[in-house]
DNA sequence: GTCTATAGTGGGATAGAC
DNA sequence: GTCTATCCCACTATAGAC
Protein backbone atom coordinates (compact mmCIF):
# COMPACT_ATOMS: atom_id res chain seq x y z
CA UNK A 1 0.00 0.00 0.00
CA UNK A 2 3.06 2.13 0.66
CA UNK A 3 3.57 4.40 -2.63
CA UNK A 4 7.45 5.62 -4.00
CA UNK A 5 8.75 2.49 -2.19
CA UNK A 6 10.62 -0.11 -3.66
CA UNK A 7 8.38 -3.04 -5.21
CA UNK A 8 9.58 -6.02 -3.30
CA UNK A 9 9.92 -9.04 -4.75
CA UNK A 10 8.92 -7.90 -8.43
CA UNK A 11 12.02 -5.82 -8.72
CA UNK A 12 14.28 -8.20 -7.36
CA UNK A 13 13.02 -10.62 -9.66
CA UNK A 14 13.85 -8.40 -12.66
CA UNK A 15 17.25 -7.56 -11.17
CA UNK A 16 18.21 -11.45 -10.58
CA UNK A 17 16.64 -12.54 -13.89
CA UNK A 18 19.24 -10.31 -15.42
CA UNK A 19 21.70 -11.24 -13.69
CA UNK A 20 21.25 -14.78 -14.54
CA UNK A 21 20.75 -14.35 -18.34
CA UNK A 22 24.35 -12.15 -18.22
CA UNK A 23 26.42 -14.60 -16.32
CA UNK A 24 24.85 -18.15 -17.21
CA UNK A 25 22.87 -17.31 -20.66
CA UNK A 26 19.27 -17.72 -21.94
CA UNK A 27 18.92 -21.47 -20.61
CA UNK A 28 19.48 -20.02 -16.81
CA UNK A 29 16.49 -17.76 -17.50
CA UNK A 30 13.89 -20.11 -16.08
CA UNK A 31 11.30 -19.15 -13.29
CA UNK A 32 12.75 -22.00 -11.31
CA UNK A 33 16.18 -20.99 -11.44
CA UNK A 34 14.76 -17.17 -10.72
CA UNK A 35 12.54 -18.18 -7.80
CA UNK A 36 15.52 -20.06 -6.09
CA UNK A 37 17.95 -17.26 -6.13
CA UNK A 38 15.15 -15.28 -4.54
CA UNK A 39 14.52 -17.93 -1.74
CA UNK A 40 11.28 -18.60 -2.96
CA UNK A 41 9.03 -20.97 -4.92
CA UNK A 42 8.21 -20.87 -9.21
CA UNK A 43 4.69 -20.85 -8.37
CA UNK A 44 5.15 -17.61 -6.01
CA UNK A 45 6.51 -15.50 -9.36
CA UNK A 46 2.97 -15.79 -10.97
CA UNK A 47 1.57 -13.48 -8.44
CA UNK A 48 4.29 -11.05 -9.84
CA UNK A 49 3.89 -11.64 -13.27
CA UNK A 50 1.51 -12.74 -15.24
CA UNK A 51 4.10 -15.24 -17.16
CA UNK A 52 7.62 -15.71 -18.28
CA UNK A 53 6.76 -13.55 -21.15
CA UNK A 54 5.84 -10.41 -18.55
CA UNK A 55 9.18 -11.13 -16.59
CA UNK A 56 11.41 -11.67 -19.82
CA UNK A 57 9.70 -8.30 -20.97
CA UNK A 58 10.44 -6.30 -17.61
CA UNK A 59 14.39 -7.11 -18.44
CA UNK A 60 14.29 -6.30 -21.84
CA UNK A 61 12.85 -2.90 -21.34
CA UNK A 62 15.63 -2.48 -18.39
CA UNK A 63 18.53 -3.13 -21.46
CA UNK A 64 16.36 -0.77 -23.42
CA UNK A 65 16.78 2.01 -20.95
CA UNK A 66 20.54 1.36 -20.10
CA UNK A 67 21.25 1.02 -23.91
CA UNK A 68 19.69 4.44 -25.06
CA UNK A 69 21.61 5.60 -21.88
CA UNK A 70 24.73 4.45 -22.69
CA UNK A 71 24.08 5.69 -26.61
CA UNK A 72 23.55 9.74 -25.45
CA UNK A 73 26.02 10.23 -23.66
CA UNK A 74 28.14 9.10 -26.13
CA UNK A 75 26.92 11.92 -28.08
CA UNK A 76 27.83 14.36 -25.20
CA UNK A 77 31.61 13.23 -25.35
CA UNK A 78 33.90 15.41 -27.83
CA UNK A 79 34.26 12.33 -29.66
CA UNK A 80 32.77 12.63 -33.23
CA UNK A 81 29.33 11.66 -33.24
CA UNK A 82 29.76 8.64 -35.78
CA UNK A 83 32.41 7.40 -33.95
CA UNK A 84 31.38 7.94 -30.44
CA UNK A 85 28.00 6.07 -31.42
CA UNK A 86 29.78 2.95 -33.07
CA UNK A 87 31.86 2.72 -29.88
CA UNK A 88 28.97 2.95 -27.55
CA UNK A 89 26.90 0.14 -29.23
CA UNK A 90 29.87 -1.92 -29.47
CA UNK A 91 30.88 -1.51 -26.15
CA UNK A 92 27.10 -2.53 -24.82
CA UNK A 93 26.99 -5.92 -26.90
CA UNK A 94 30.02 -6.58 -26.25
CA UNK A 95 29.82 -6.07 -22.31
CA UNK A 96 26.21 -7.65 -22.42
CA UNK A 97 26.22 -10.28 -25.00
CA UNK A 98 22.89 -12.29 -23.60
CA UNK A 99 21.15 -9.42 -22.72
CA UNK A 100 22.27 -8.09 -25.91
CA UNK A 101 20.25 -10.59 -27.81
CA UNK A 102 17.29 -11.13 -25.83
CA UNK A 103 16.69 -7.45 -26.58
CA UNK A 104 17.92 -7.73 -30.32
CA UNK A 105 17.23 -11.36 -31.65
CA UNK A 106 13.71 -11.81 -31.72
CA UNK A 107 10.66 -9.83 -31.86
CA UNK A 108 10.06 -6.67 -29.04
CA UNK A 109 7.28 -7.89 -26.58
CA UNK A 110 6.30 -4.54 -27.43
CA UNK A 111 2.80 -4.95 -26.00
CA UNK A 112 4.65 -5.21 -22.30
CA UNK A 113 6.69 -2.18 -22.73
CA UNK A 114 6.40 1.22 -21.67
CA UNK A 115 4.80 3.32 -24.57
CA UNK A 116 8.04 5.66 -26.72
CA UNK A 117 10.39 3.31 -24.91
CA UNK A 118 11.73 1.47 -28.04
CA UNK A 119 11.42 5.14 -30.26
CA UNK A 120 13.81 7.10 -27.19
CA UNK A 121 16.55 4.41 -28.02
CA UNK A 122 16.61 5.12 -31.42
CA UNK A 123 16.68 8.98 -31.67
CA UNK A 124 19.85 9.28 -30.78
CA UNK A 125 21.17 7.56 -33.97
CA UNK A 126 18.16 9.33 -35.93
CA UNK A 127 19.10 12.31 -34.87
CA UNK A 128 22.99 12.41 -35.76
CA UNK A 129 22.17 10.91 -39.22
CA UNK A 130 19.13 12.92 -40.22
CA UNK A 131 18.22 10.94 -43.09
CA UNK A 132 15.96 7.76 -41.90
CA UNK A 133 16.83 5.55 -44.61
CA UNK A 134 20.32 6.28 -43.57
CA UNK A 135 20.24 5.85 -39.68
CA UNK A 136 18.35 2.83 -40.47
CA UNK A 137 21.40 1.53 -42.40
CA UNK A 138 24.21 2.71 -39.47
CA UNK A 139 21.95 0.82 -37.08
CA UNK A 140 21.47 -2.55 -39.42
CA UNK A 141 25.86 -2.20 -39.71
CA UNK A 142 26.45 -1.90 -36.22
CA UNK A 143 23.96 -4.84 -35.34
CA UNK A 144 25.25 -6.88 -38.34
CA UNK A 145 28.96 -6.22 -36.75
CA UNK A 146 27.62 -7.07 -33.19
CA UNK A 147 25.82 -9.95 -33.90
CA UNK A 148 28.66 -11.33 -36.01
CA UNK A 149 31.07 -10.86 -33.36
CA UNK A 150 28.88 -12.40 -30.69
CA UNK A 151 28.15 -15.56 -32.82
CA UNK A 152 32.24 -16.26 -33.98
CA UNK A 153 31.48 -15.51 -37.13
CA UNK A 154 34.89 -13.82 -38.12
CA UNK A 155 37.70 -15.35 -37.98
CA UNK A 156 39.97 -15.65 -35.12
CA UNK A 157 42.52 -13.75 -36.80
CA UNK A 158 40.24 -10.40 -37.87
CA UNK A 159 41.11 -7.26 -37.51
CA UNK A 160 37.62 -6.26 -35.51
CA UNK A 161 39.21 -3.31 -34.71
CA UNK A 162 40.29 -2.32 -37.98
CA UNK A 163 36.54 -3.16 -39.18
CA UNK A 164 34.44 -1.44 -36.90
CA UNK A 165 37.62 1.79 -38.14
CA UNK A 166 36.12 1.21 -41.99
CA UNK A 167 32.58 1.02 -40.63
CA UNK A 168 33.25 4.36 -39.35
CA UNK A 169 34.36 6.00 -42.48
CA UNK A 170 32.16 4.33 -44.13
CA UNK A 171 28.97 5.91 -42.38
CA UNK A 172 31.11 9.46 -42.03
CA UNK A 173 31.28 9.97 -45.67
CA UNK A 174 27.75 8.94 -46.14
CA UNK A 175 26.93 11.18 -43.80
CA UNK A 176 28.63 13.63 -45.31
CA UNK A 177 27.96 13.33 -48.98
CA UNK B 1 26.69 -51.41 -48.83
CA UNK B 2 25.90 -50.25 -52.49
CA UNK B 3 28.32 -47.27 -53.79
CA UNK B 4 27.14 -43.83 -55.34
CA UNK B 5 23.56 -44.68 -54.15
CA UNK B 6 21.10 -42.83 -52.44
CA UNK B 7 21.93 -42.80 -48.34
CA UNK B 8 18.77 -43.50 -47.42
CA UNK B 9 17.44 -42.61 -43.90
CA UNK B 10 20.01 -39.86 -43.51
CA UNK B 11 19.70 -38.03 -46.55
CA UNK B 12 16.00 -38.21 -45.78
CA UNK B 13 16.40 -37.26 -42.12
CA UNK B 14 17.95 -33.82 -43.65
CA UNK B 15 15.25 -33.31 -46.25
CA UNK B 16 12.64 -34.16 -43.46
CA UNK B 17 15.06 -31.75 -41.00
CA UNK B 18 15.21 -28.93 -43.04
CA UNK B 19 11.34 -28.65 -44.06
CA UNK B 20 10.01 -28.61 -40.85
CA UNK B 21 12.82 -25.97 -39.56
CA UNK B 22 11.61 -24.20 -42.87
CA UNK B 23 7.43 -24.65 -42.24
CA UNK B 24 7.49 -24.70 -38.57
CA UNK B 25 10.28 -23.13 -37.04
CA UNK B 26 13.35 -24.56 -34.68
CA UNK B 27 11.01 -25.53 -31.99
CA UNK B 28 9.72 -28.46 -34.54
CA UNK B 29 13.44 -29.08 -35.23
CA UNK B 30 13.50 -32.30 -32.59
CA UNK B 31 14.40 -35.90 -32.72
CA UNK B 32 10.95 -36.82 -32.21
CA UNK B 33 9.22 -34.74 -34.69
CA UNK B 34 11.64 -35.72 -37.54
CA UNK B 35 11.13 -39.34 -36.80
CA UNK B 36 8.15 -39.14 -36.57
CA UNK B 37 7.81 -37.66 -40.09
CA UNK B 38 9.82 -40.33 -41.62
CA UNK B 39 7.51 -43.00 -39.83
CA UNK B 40 10.48 -44.07 -37.68
CA UNK B 41 11.12 -44.18 -34.34
CA UNK B 42 13.66 -41.20 -32.71
CA UNK B 43 15.93 -43.27 -31.16
CA UNK B 44 16.36 -45.05 -34.97
CA UNK B 45 18.17 -41.63 -35.69
CA UNK B 46 20.64 -42.12 -33.60
CA UNK B 47 22.27 -44.73 -36.20
CA UNK B 48 22.75 -42.28 -38.69
CA UNK B 49 23.53 -38.92 -36.42
CA UNK B 50 25.80 -38.63 -33.25
CA UNK B 51 23.40 -36.61 -31.69
CA UNK B 52 21.10 -33.84 -32.71
CA UNK B 53 24.13 -31.28 -33.46
CA UNK B 54 25.41 -34.29 -36.00
CA UNK B 55 21.21 -33.22 -37.68
CA UNK B 56 21.39 -29.60 -37.58
CA UNK B 57 25.40 -29.15 -39.42
CA UNK B 58 23.89 -31.43 -41.72
CA UNK B 59 20.66 -29.20 -42.61
CA UNK B 60 23.56 -25.94 -41.64
CA UNK B 61 25.73 -27.39 -44.35
CA UNK B 62 23.33 -27.83 -47.19
CA UNK B 63 21.73 -24.07 -46.67
CA UNK B 64 25.49 -22.50 -46.76
CA UNK B 65 26.09 -24.73 -50.27
CA UNK B 66 22.75 -23.43 -51.42
CA UNK B 67 23.46 -19.53 -50.34
CA UNK B 68 26.51 -19.57 -51.67
CA UNK B 69 25.32 -21.04 -54.93
CA UNK B 70 22.96 -18.33 -54.97
CA UNK B 71 25.84 -15.29 -54.06
CA UNK B 72 27.67 -16.58 -57.31
CA UNK B 73 24.98 -17.12 -59.30
CA UNK B 74 23.91 -13.47 -59.11
CA UNK B 75 26.98 -11.90 -59.57
CA UNK B 76 26.56 -13.79 -62.94
CA UNK B 77 23.81 -11.68 -63.82
CA UNK B 78 24.14 -8.40 -65.66
CA UNK B 79 23.11 -6.53 -62.77
CA UNK B 80 25.84 -4.13 -60.80
CA UNK B 81 27.85 -6.47 -58.33
CA UNK B 82 26.85 -4.82 -54.88
CA UNK B 83 23.32 -4.36 -56.02
CA UNK B 84 23.46 -8.11 -57.18
CA UNK B 85 24.95 -9.51 -53.74
CA UNK B 86 22.56 -7.52 -52.01
CA UNK B 87 19.57 -8.57 -53.68
CA UNK B 88 20.92 -11.79 -53.85
CA UNK B 89 21.28 -11.76 -50.01
CA UNK B 90 17.89 -10.52 -49.22
CA UNK B 91 16.48 -13.01 -51.27
CA UNK B 92 17.76 -16.04 -49.43
CA UNK B 93 17.12 -14.58 -46.10
CA UNK B 94 13.50 -13.68 -46.55
CA UNK B 95 12.88 -16.53 -48.17
CA UNK B 96 14.74 -19.08 -45.69
CA UNK B 97 14.20 -16.79 -42.35
CA UNK B 98 14.28 -20.03 -39.86
CA UNK B 99 17.22 -21.45 -41.87
CA UNK B 100 19.26 -18.14 -42.53
CA UNK B 101 18.67 -17.83 -38.18
CA UNK B 102 20.17 -21.60 -37.46
CA UNK B 103 22.88 -20.35 -40.44
CA UNK B 104 24.08 -17.13 -38.97
CA UNK B 105 22.78 -16.46 -35.03
CA UNK B 106 24.96 -18.88 -33.11
CA UNK B 107 27.92 -20.33 -33.72
CA UNK B 108 28.99 -22.50 -36.72
CA UNK B 109 29.50 -26.18 -35.80
CA UNK B 110 32.79 -25.77 -37.56
CA UNK B 111 34.48 -29.35 -36.35
CA UNK B 112 31.04 -30.87 -38.57
CA UNK B 113 31.47 -28.90 -41.74
CA UNK B 114 33.33 -29.94 -44.66
CA UNK B 115 36.60 -28.23 -45.21
CA UNK B 116 36.55 -24.80 -46.90
CA UNK B 117 32.66 -24.70 -47.01
CA UNK B 118 32.32 -21.52 -45.20
CA UNK B 119 35.52 -19.76 -46.39
CA UNK B 120 33.77 -20.74 -50.29
CA UNK B 121 30.60 -18.75 -49.27
CA UNK B 122 32.42 -15.89 -48.17
CA UNK B 123 34.41 -15.73 -51.46
CA UNK B 124 31.97 -13.76 -53.79
CA UNK B 125 31.37 -10.75 -51.30
CA UNK B 126 35.46 -11.06 -50.76
CA UNK B 127 35.89 -10.75 -54.36
CA UNK B 128 33.21 -8.14 -55.22
CA UNK B 129 34.96 -6.05 -52.21
CA UNK B 130 38.49 -6.84 -52.42
CA UNK B 131 39.46 -5.23 -49.34
CA UNK B 132 38.96 -7.13 -46.04
CA UNK B 133 38.05 -5.08 -44.09
CA UNK B 134 35.03 -3.44 -46.01
CA UNK B 135 33.84 -6.92 -47.13
CA UNK B 136 33.43 -7.41 -43.59
CA UNK B 137 31.37 -4.23 -43.43
CA UNK B 138 29.53 -5.05 -46.31
CA UNK B 139 28.86 -8.43 -44.68
CA UNK B 140 27.88 -7.25 -41.24
CA UNK B 141 25.26 -5.11 -43.00
CA UNK B 142 23.69 -6.84 -45.06
CA UNK B 143 23.19 -9.20 -42.33
CA UNK B 144 22.12 -6.50 -40.21
CA UNK B 145 19.56 -5.38 -42.52
CA UNK B 146 18.24 -9.31 -42.88
CA UNK B 147 18.40 -10.01 -39.10
CA UNK B 148 16.07 -6.85 -38.14
CA UNK B 149 13.86 -7.37 -40.62
CA UNK B 150 12.97 -10.81 -39.60
CA UNK B 151 13.16 -9.88 -35.90
CA UNK B 152 10.06 -7.51 -37.04
CA UNK B 153 12.48 -4.37 -35.52
CA UNK B 154 11.77 -1.97 -38.26
CA UNK B 155 8.60 0.21 -38.39
CA UNK B 156 5.31 -1.37 -40.09
CA UNK B 157 5.56 1.97 -42.09
CA UNK B 158 9.46 1.60 -42.95
CA UNK B 159 10.44 1.66 -46.93
CA UNK B 160 12.90 -1.14 -46.80
CA UNK B 161 13.32 -1.34 -50.00
CA UNK B 162 14.50 2.32 -49.98
CA UNK B 163 17.13 1.24 -47.06
CA UNK B 164 18.10 -1.60 -48.49
CA UNK B 165 19.06 1.24 -52.28
CA UNK B 166 20.91 3.17 -49.66
CA UNK B 167 22.81 0.33 -48.06
CA UNK B 168 23.55 -0.65 -51.79
CA UNK B 169 25.01 3.45 -52.64
CA UNK B 170 27.03 3.36 -49.32
CA UNK B 171 28.95 0.40 -50.24
CA UNK B 172 29.50 1.28 -53.74
CA UNK B 173 30.91 4.54 -52.71
CA UNK B 174 33.05 2.83 -50.39
CA UNK B 175 34.06 0.38 -53.17
CA UNK B 176 35.30 2.99 -55.53
CA UNK B 177 36.45 5.15 -53.45
C1' DG C 1 18.74 -50.43 -39.05
C1' DT C 2 14.72 -50.72 -36.81
C1' DC C 3 12.12 -51.51 -32.61
C1' DT C 4 10.45 -51.07 -27.36
C1' DA C 5 11.31 -49.47 -23.02
C1' DT C 6 13.10 -46.27 -20.24
C1' DA C 7 16.31 -43.29 -17.91
C1' DG C 8 17.14 -38.69 -16.77
C1' DT C 9 16.28 -33.93 -17.01
C1' DG C 10 14.06 -30.02 -17.54
C1' DG C 11 10.36 -26.70 -18.38
C1' DG C 12 5.68 -23.49 -17.70
C1' DA C 13 1.83 -23.15 -15.32
C1' DT C 14 -2.51 -23.90 -12.06
C1' DA C 15 -5.27 -25.09 -7.70
C1' DG C 16 -5.99 -24.37 -3.31
C1' DA C 17 -4.37 -23.99 1.54
C1' DC C 18 -2.40 -20.68 4.68
C1' DG D 1 2.13 -13.13 -1.22
C1' DT D 2 3.90 -17.23 -0.02
C1' DC D 3 3.56 -22.23 0.24
C1' DT D 4 2.82 -27.44 -1.31
C1' DA D 5 1.29 -30.50 -4.50
C1' DT D 6 0.72 -31.49 -8.93
C1' DC D 7 -0.28 -31.56 -13.93
C1' DC D 8 1.22 -31.92 -18.28
C1' DC D 9 4.31 -31.27 -21.32
C1' DA D 10 8.68 -31.90 -23.85
C1' DC D 11 13.35 -33.21 -24.86
C1' DT D 12 18.00 -35.96 -25.72
C1' DA D 13 19.90 -40.09 -25.32
C1' DT D 14 21.01 -45.15 -24.06
C1' DA D 15 20.29 -50.30 -23.56
C1' DG D 16 19.19 -54.25 -25.52
C1' DA D 17 16.09 -57.24 -28.34
C1' DC D 18 15.08 -58.46 -33.08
Amino acid sequence: MTIGVAEGTRAASVKVARRLLETEGPEALTMRRIAGELGIQAPSLYKHFSDKRGLEAAVIAEGLREFGHAMNKSLASKAEPVRALARAYRTFGLQHPHLYRLMNDRELPRDLLPPGLEDSVALPIVMTFGDRSLARVAWALAHGLVSLELAGRFPADADLNGVWDEAVRVLQVARAG
